[in-house]
DNA sequence: ATCAAAATTTAGACAAGTCTAAAAATAATT
DNA sequence: AATTATTTTTAGACTTGTCTAAATTTTGAT
């Protein structure tokens, strides 16, 4: 019923990989089959070798939280996924807890949530959850899983897909560095920031925004890619 | 300069078993030499074997976290009892941090704050801190150490030295079961009571109390040896 | 279709923490 | 002071999670 720490950022990561991979393909023209997620990916994004992922995935596959076929690539099962939104449930509102509560910014929190959420306690969650008034979002704009793990609905795209003169409410980032978070910081753009396309260029597709009706700023297309709004 | 949860778990144990040998010590007649604590004592407290303990002292002593000669016993050193202290402040503001924001009672929250005790942040806890006003005690009444390990000076005593007629205000327990504790809350004992002493029966050292200067209870010895108070 | 490159798995080893059983040291008892 | 009894330590093994190096499978390119 119990998972090691180990196993839990696992799975998140496996999600997280497969979740990725569904944007990607849904992006595409390509049908989005049941995806499956590599080794190699799984190692580079725990820190870790391929060999010793192989180790964990036949862990994992023994307790029926993947299906894992060799040489094949992983999925999650339904349990799998489970523990895994639940991790990232608890990531999530301690996140919340970390900005809202103790004034932390958005870009110094991810570390310290990487400790909370594997603390084991179904009610301390609960209570934190109605404790920040049961939010919808994390300070990323990321959505929050309800306890049954299912995620409230959100219509966004990236304001790289925005032309001349369209413009929308930023909802969250696409990219979670802290470097990343901090130029959007330093540049006036946050979650709930009115962000207008003045100009695309065609030559490197930077943009020309408008911010809030205001200040009026160059941003690059990586930029552009890792910003989601709502347009209006 | 970072030590794994198990050695900070160890670490935990030691200090407190010092601390109460301390105590007991102090209560006697005979001098406070430097108390050691013994391999089994530890074993007890871990619940775990006298062989995992061996192998624990050798790595914490070679780590020059506890003084360790064979077959005599351990003491911290300074560095050991500084970590343990650290572990000890983290463990009660979480404590007080789940009890008066999250309204958790004082019997739920021992378990959870085992697990967030060990989360690593200095930040973290400073805010946690600071967001609590600065609690100089936790919701069992035991001081919090500040953040150079310095302890709020206390003046308490065992409701059990009290004599007949005396009173004092409860500041804290020295049992911390949360079956002692849901006995109190069902006698209407809780810390900030007035407790004021009766009679104190001969033959069995029981106590018949008047609390708060309305209710009157009869406790066993026992129970009153588990009760802390500041005597008026 | 074959061969080289890349990805994945296996084999064997290591560190942390635990255990049981046996040996060594200390304490207690007569 | 000698001899049990108790406590503590050592020896060797097991688990979890990791690693390197070698073997195997899959992929890609000709």
């Amino acid at each position: 019923m119990t998972h090691s720490y180990t196993e839990e950022n696992y799975l998140k990561a496996i999600y997280k990989l497969l979740e990725q991979a569904q944007n990607e393909a849904s992006g595409s023209a390509a049908p989005v089959h049941a995806e499956e997620v590599t080794t190699n990916a799984i190692a580079a994004k725990m820190q870790t070798k391929a060999a010793s992922v192989t180790d964990m995935l036949k862990k994992l596959a023994e307790k029926k939280l993947i299906h894992y076929r060799k040489y094949q690539g992983v999925t999650l099962t339904d349990s799998g996924r489970k523990v895994a939104v639940h991790i990232i449930r608890k990531h999530r509102l301690w996140e919340v807890f970390l900005v809202k509560k103790l004034d932390f910014r958005w870009d110094e929190v991810h570390d310290m949530a990487e400790q909370l959420e594997h603390i084991q306690s179904d009610m301390l969650i609960e209570r934190l959850d109605d404790f920040l008034d049961n939010p919808r979002v994390d300070p990323h704009g990321d959505p929050i899983p309800d306890r049954q793990g299912k995620f409230p609905a959100t219509d966004t795209q990236l304001l790289s897909s925005l032309k001349k003169n369209q413009s929308g409410i930023m909802t969250g980032v696409a990219d979670h560095a802290p470097a990343f978070l901090r130029y959007l910081d330093k540049s006036g753009i946050g979650l709930g920031a009115e962000l207008k396309v003045r100009e695309v260029l065609e030559y490197d597709s930077s943009m020309h925004l408008l911010v809030n009706k205001k200040k009026s700023i160059y941003i690059s297309h990586d930029v552009a890619k890792n910003i989601l709004l709502r347009k209006k």
